[in-house]
DNA sequence: GGAACGATCTGC
DNA sequence: CAGATCGTTCCC
């Protein structure tokens, strides 16, 4: 198994979204495969950096590959690969992964609820993932990472708007596995 | 300096 | 359907 390429996710970050799909996130000997992804971008009103750079979102300016993770409703994470070339200001929130090992230890996280990380606050709880994790390079040598195990993403995923947002409401960028949801 | 608002989740 | 809960952002 092989870390995902970082050329793969220069792309810009719609395009790269369901490209995501089917990939394997891991961390600490959990692993998931990536269900559900949305895309944002610098031009995007309900994007993080539509706004220009902040202290927040210096990450989501920087090199894809890495981890944006910020924290928000005063006690929630979540999580996003960032994408696009260096400065562009986009990235890919993941809001779902399918689980696939160490349930166990998710499970315990997610205080022995069934939903293990089917939203994207609910991914990162169960993946332990805070904002020390903020910057994070996924495609480095170290844990967390992201892994393309051969399954190609799916032909036709399941398209629709992006969730909780107010602005751009009903830009399609939203995409997921077709099967199970 | 202050107020409003979240890329959410949970329990009622 | 509303409450939890606080950092970020924006406006005065």
């Amino acid at each position: 198994m092989q870390r995902v390429d970082r050329r793969a996710l220069t792309g810009d970050s719609p395009d790269v979204a369901p490209w995501l799909l089917n990939k394997l996130f891991v961390h600490g000997g959990c692993v998931g495969r990536i269900a559900e992804v949305e895309a944002y971008r610098e031009d995007d009103p309900a994007s993080h950096t539509f706004r220009g750079r902040t202290l927040r979102n210096e990450v989501m300016f920087g090199p894809a590959g890495h981890l944006y993770v910020y924290f928000t409703y005063g006690m929630h994470f979540c999580a996003n690969v960032v994408t696009g070339p260096s400065g562009s200001g986009a990235a890919v929130l993941l809001r779902a992964v399918e689980p696939i090992a160490g349930l166990e230890v998710m499970r315990h996280r997610r205080q022995g609820r069934c939903a293990l990380a089917d939203g994207p606050a609910k991914l990162c709880q169960a993946f332990a993932l805070d904002g020390s994790f903020n910057g994070h390079d996924l495609l480095g040598a170290g844990d967390p990472g992201l892994f393309d195990d051969g399954t190609p993403p799916p032909d036709s995923p399941l398209v629709g708007p992006r969730v909780g947002i107010s602005r751009a409401a009903d830009v399609p960028w939203r995409w997921r596995l077709p099967v199970a949801g």
